[in-house]
DNA sequence: GCAAGGTC
């Protein structure tokens, strides 16, 4: 039997797909990539029974990257990556996806390309042909690679894109392609070359990359745009005219001028002294109008992104994790999308059903139910995934805070689309005084409709205006010039510069929470209050220097100009080498513009910021000259000799201080003590050998817990005590600094694995003799005459930590608790599972080959 | 260490 492998974009459509195609009738199993699972079912295809597999990747296979080499800044030049020899390597090399495709796709007949309808989604197509091709079976002429088209996952769509089964589109993915080499060969260049040119010179830019890319400088630029706005604003004085009258119902009731303002102070006097020669106010007319308050449009993800800004001051970044997590528990559909418009054959009344005993809507809901909902409102249909829906009913127990909150709102939302426009009376009256007209305006709601379900939209009716007849005088109360001035408008708000990016066609649904992440995270911008995106000094110089220098480069226009000459390509109608090399080389000319006049933006920095020489505070002596360096703690953390004119790299995020003035012995540069917090890891470092590792086997950015020294005792052979039981690389070390609550602490800077050792020993050493059990360096302990765990009140005792019966039972696995995060999350996880273990730490595993080599 | 684009 012939077998048909079919591959989507995810492991939640490969699900869907199978299990419509299949009739519910496929079998499930686990592949070698965790993450996607392959479905198996029978049917007939081209002529013949047939074996289906179908399965996903998660999103892009391979990811574009310069050839190792180039990827080393201190050697490679920028301009030369606009032509270095770029590779194309596994995206995510944990989930394993290539081996994957590689062993589902061997001795396949036949594959089908389930990947999403556009232009991304061709791309990934290629990737997985380019590594399913070559195992697959020889088709011996026969067509075997079909491509399905498909604009929703629906029965019907997903059974008829099978019968109508098409080719991959060469030319769309060509297209990706090209953005990709640009875009890294772009962003890359200008990263490389300012982030060095900067950072040699400044020493309070507080940021440790200065990048530049197509899509978050001109992000950023909107920011700073608003502030540019901001600073030059001239307030302008103009006059309103506030007038009170008498009425018989309501009191005293507020008029508004026709006229609203005026720029003119002796034009608006003259008005008033028009007004003050009468003493009552004339209804004219009285209009009532009703007006609709339109129902919200479906969701999809820039919307929920702004909103989600606006209203519950959840950033898109966390808005877009939270989403996720909604979607892959099964509360919500699919969140990234960028149609408005439901399925025409969308189950409504089934996805209202899940909610009709709900204790907060479910009334709301019966009432659609029973009344009969209204159509929603005619969206846009992208064909990438339908609105975003709740997909289950749920409480507030089932989430976190912002879980729910964010539940709440797609599930109003939805129910809202379902739901009848706010329909309201909209009254205005004008009154005449004199030649001149003041009208009074309120409303009344008459059917709330959606905004029961969503209150915060609801019309206030407590304004409303009171009753008056045409023809009605009302005496004058009150009548005044209120001298007033512009305002300058407010910083952007997140939501704002999600919209300005979205109409400029910058990022993409599923990338804007990361762009302005990005420009976050680089200190360009901070959010402030109402969640407004400020722009700090950094980020202004920068986009100030671009317009100064090439103003290309931040315009917003420019990365739909790009596209759309990249979009040739995907149309057939322009050559892929040709479309391509052109924009790299205008990119390039831009570049070198930009190095020949980057003087220009330096003036900018020279304002706002402070020379290496000058900031920072003293902190070591240099190895060199003998001299203080100084201390720069604003990120990136290094050490600046002025005397040399050198600056070492410090690891980030981490406290320093001398340590006791003790010397490098090789290049004589003062040792700093490293902590990275409270309870954290502590070790030693020399400044230079960090920079500049003094041993072949010692990497780069290694303190002297890693150093390879025979001899100093410092350094990793003198203090390093076993392979470390969490990682795969670390050694456990002493930190001689510890007391009295001596510790071991892991070598590798990504592991946290710290060994509190016995408290209160007077001294601890590490031996010289090994344990003949374990392998690990048996340690020299000099306990407390007092404390001491030993028997007949000795005090000194040599063994293995692990192996030793006295020693074994002093000691307590942890991890050390950073300042930074710690990676994946995974960390804590783990630590609580470790700690159930009675405390009792687990054998180092025999890796002391790699540790023992050094001490041949 | 760098971009932007998929997705987990």
């Amino acid at each position: 039997m012939r077998t048909v492998l079919m591959v989507a974009e995810k492991p939640s459509l490969a699900q869907s797909i199978a299990k419509i195609l299949s009739h519910g009738k496929c079998s499930y199993r686990k592949g070698i990539s965790g993450s996607c699972p392959i479905h198996e079912y029978e049917d007939n295809f081209d002529g013949g029974r047939c074996k289906f597999k179908v399965t996903s990747v998660c999103g892009h296979v391979m990811s574009l990257d310069f050839e190792g080499r180039f990827n080393n800044w201190e050697k490679v030049d920028p301009v030369e990556l606009f032509s270095a020899p770029t590779l194309k390597k596994e995206a995510n090399p944990k989930l394993n996806i290539v081996k994957f495709l590689e062993k589902e796709g061997r001795d396949v007949d036949y594959v089908v390309l389930w990947l999403d309808c556009d232009k991304e989604g061709e791309n990934i197509c290629y990737e997985v042909l380019g590594i399913v091709t070559p195992v697959m079976n020889k088709s011996g002429g026969r067509k075997n690679v079909f491509r399905a088209k498909f604009s929703a996952i629906t029965d019907k769509d997903i059974h008829s894109a099978m019968r109508q089964l098409g080719d991959p589109n060469y030319n769309e993915s060509l297209c990706v392609d090209s953005r990709q080499e640009l875009d890294l060969r772009l962003g890359c260049a200008f990263t490389r070359f300012q982030t060095r040119y900067f950072q040699g010179k400044y020493g309070n830019l507080d940021s440790s990359l200065i990048s530049y890319g197509p899509c978050q400088t001109p992000t950023l630029g909107f920011c700073v745009d608003r502030h540019d706005k901001i600073q030059s604003f001239k307030p302008e004085k103009y006059w309103v005219m506030n007038v009170e009258v008498k009425t018989s119902s309501s009191g005293l009731v507020k008029l508004d001028w026709a006229r609203v303002r005026l720029f003119d102070q002796d034009i608006a006097q003259m008005f008033l002294n028009l007004v003050k020669e009468n003493n009552v106010a004339a209804v004219q007319n009285v209009k009532t109008k009703e007006k609709h308050k339109a129902k919200p449009q479906a969701l999809n993800t820039v919307e929920l992104l702004r909103v989600a800004s606006a209203s519950l001051n959840i950033g898109p970044q966390q808005t877009m994790h939270i989403a996720e997590r909604l979607y892959t528990q099964g509360y919500i559909s699919y969140p990234r999308t960028e149609t408005t418009h439901y399925p025409e054959n969308f189950d409504f009344n089934a996805a209202l059903s899940h909610h009709k005993t709900h204790r907060i809507w479910g009334q709301y809901v019966r009432g659609l139910l029973e009344n009969g909902f209204s159509k929603p409102r005619k969206g846009t249909d992208v064909g990438d995934h339908p609105p975003i829906t709740p997909m289950r009913s749920a409480t507030e127990s089932d989430f976190d805070y912002d879980g729910w909150r964010l539940y709440d709102y797609i599930t109003r939302h939805f129910f809202a689309t379902l739901s009848s426009d706010c329909v309201y009376l909209r009254t205005e009256v004008s009154f005449a005084i004199g030649s001149e007209t003041f009208l009074c305006c309120g409303n009344a709601p008459l059917k709330p409709g959606y905004t029961e379900i969503m209150p915060g939209q609801s019309i206030d009716g407590s304004q409303n205006v009171p009753t008056f007849q045409v023809g009605e005088e009302c005496p004058i109360a009150k009548v005044e010039l209120q001298e007033k001035q512009t305002g300058p408008p407010d910083y952007l708000t997140e939501s704002e510069v999600i919209t300005l990016m979205e109409k400029h066609g910058i990022g993409t649904d599923a990338s804007i929470p990361t762009h302005i992440n990005n420009i976050c995270q680089r200190n360009y911008v901070y959010v402030s209050s109402g969640r407004r995106l400020v722009p700090s000094p950094l980020g202004i110089v920068l986009v100030h220097g671009y317009k100064k220098i090439d103003g290309d480069l931040v315009l917003p226009t420019m990365r739909a100009a790009v596209e759309e000459q990249l979009n040739l390509i995907a149309a057939g109608k322009a050559e892929y080498g040709e479309v391509l090399k052109h924009a790299i080389n205008i990119f390039r000319q831009k570049f070198q513009f930009f190095v020949e006049q980057i003087a220009g933006m330096d003036q900018l920095f020279e304002v706002s910021f402070s020379p290496l020489s000058e900031t920072g505070k003293p902190l070591s002596r240099c190895g060199k000259c003998r001299r203080f360096m100084k201390h720069i703690s604003a990120a990136p953390p290094r050490l600046h000799c002025n005397t040399c004119d050198d600056t070492y790299n410090l690891p980030p995020k981490t406290n320093v201080k001398l340590y006791q003035e003790l010397k490098c012995p090789l290049d004589d540069f003062e040792l700093l003590l490293c902590s990275t917090g409270t309870q954290a890891k502590t070790y030693s470092l020399c400044p230079y050998c960090f920079n500049h590792p003094p041993f072949r086997d010692m990497k780069k950015a290694s303190g002297c817990n890693a150093c390879t020294h025979p001899a100093c005792v410092h350094s990793m052979l003198s203090l390093g005590v076993t392979a470390c039981t969490e990682c795969e690389t670390g050694v456990m070390v002493l930190d001689p600094t510890s007391r009295p609550k001596w510790k071991l602490c892991c070598n590798n800077s990504r592991c946290a694995a710290v060994i509190a050792l016995f408290k209160n020993a007077h001294k601890v050493r590490v031996a010289d003799s090994k344990c003949g059990h374990c392998n690990s360096f048996e340690m020299v302990v000099d306990f407390h005459k007092d404390t001491t765990p030993l028997e007949n009140g000795e005090t000194k005792h040599t063994g293995c930590i692990f192996c030793d019966e006295i020693l074994s039972g002093l000691i307590q696995e942890k991890r050390a608790r950073t300042m930074a995060k710690t990676s994946g999350g995974r960390g804590r996880g783990r630590g609580r599972g470790r700690g159930r273990g009675r405390g009792k730490p687990r054998q180092p595993k025999d890796k002391m080959s790699l540790l023992a080599a050094y001490f041949v």
